[in-house]
DNA sequence: CCTACCGATCGGTAGG
DNA sequence: CCTACCGATCGGTAGG
């Protein structure tokens, strides 16, 4: 991929600029991995930059201040988390096995070590929930679509008539959340290794008790 | 209680170190809220000694350095945490009464904010999950010591024949303790007033769910 | 428990 | 994207 671009010669985005955004993002994703280990505020311009061997101001000249630099990286976040599990996701029919292979996915990407501190999200959530100020409402505002996407999937479950159509849907969405978090915790401080498959059992069960005879079958 | 002690003359403990636990003390209970917001990392020994306006360097003479501050910081919210729920707790009899009175009161505390950043123990947890070392260790010893009384909890009820015998007690342990991680997530990151509320009301659907007959109510 | 320091690193800037 | 800086703050120490 990379080769075949810099192949072409002509080219709407001009050679310079689109080398500044390549190596904007190149800092962005090394900015995901270490906020996953040492949190948005461990995240260090100097650490990020010696990481990726650039100068200090060479790598800051790409952000205004340490907020934007933050912002930037959850949004980077943000697009990784949609290519990686909602936009595959999608590949399953609405209904059971969509919602099924929402949960899946997230599960097996947290497991998969994408980042190496685990779930990025997570982390960002309980490091900034109680700080106010544009950092929270941006981890918020991508949480919010998250929970939104997962209740989502649920309505349609219902509609497709797989899952009771009495059942509250945000607050299975909510359940459903709570047993993956649960599951990072367990994995990841207590290095409990049954963690992931226990949770999607949990969820399996739980997603049982709500579906109709109608459902297609989930594993 | 301060005052009568000092109008002891005569005592065991020399007035001099009895002052400096007392200080001691003070210092470690700030440590706890101011990491409860910052986290234990933005615990910094400067910041907190201008909100106890200390010298930074008589504050750090109680402690050997950052990681021992930490430490004991992790030891301290175990105490107020063993204090103000797992002993109230344990007023109730064994088996469901003690179970719920455990759930209750955990998300009790948590609901009055008796630390401004919500729960010290969780943020802390995700904070170090992927950082080994001394301070991860820690934290990760007083969870395996809560995990273990919830799963206790369980299997008292269990023998009191309040749950059936053949439910996993580490398991049922596993889902009231993600279910309230979801609760403080979703309280403190999204504002949802009824994050609390929810998750009791979830917690009593699955615990009516393995409840035998024989069980006494539990509201 | 204090004053007075230390070197290292923080976020950020000037100027190219 | 670099070198060369800035003041502030970091954890930590000497000496009292």
């Amino acid at each position: 991929m990379a080769s075949s671009a810099k192949a072409l010669s002509k080219r709407a985005v001009p050679r310079r600029q689109a080398r500044g955004i390549r190596t904007r993002e190149a800092i962005l994703e090394r900015a995901v991995d270490i906020s996953s280990v040492h949190g948005l505020d461990g995240l260090t311009v100097g650490h990020l930059a010696t990481t990726l061997r650039m100068s200090k101001s060479g790598l800051f000249a790409h952000f205004g201040s340490k907020e934007e630099l933050q912002l930037a990286t959850i949004d980077t976040a943000r697009r990784i988390f949609i290519d990686r599990i909602i936009r595959p996701a999608l590949a399953a029919p609405k209904g059971m096995p969509r919602l099924w292979n929402l949960i899946r996915l997230w599960i097996s990407y947290v497991e998969k070590r994408v980042f190496s501190g685990g779930c990025f999200f997570t982390a960002a959530s309980f490091e900034f929930d109680s700080r106010p100020g544009p950092v929270r409402d941006r981890i918020a505002l991508v949480m919010r679509e998250w929970m939104d996407v997962l209740t989502r999937a649920v309505q349609e479950a219902q509609r497709a008539g797989h899952i009771n159509a009495k059942i509250d849907a945000a607050l299975l969405a909510h359940e459903i959340h709570a047993i993956a978090i649960g599951a990072h915790w367990a994995e990841q401080l207590l290095d409990d290794r049954r963690a992931y498959a226990r949770s999607l059992s949990i969820t399996r069960k739980m997603l049982a008790r709500v579906a109709t005879p109608k459902s297609p079958a989930f594993v």
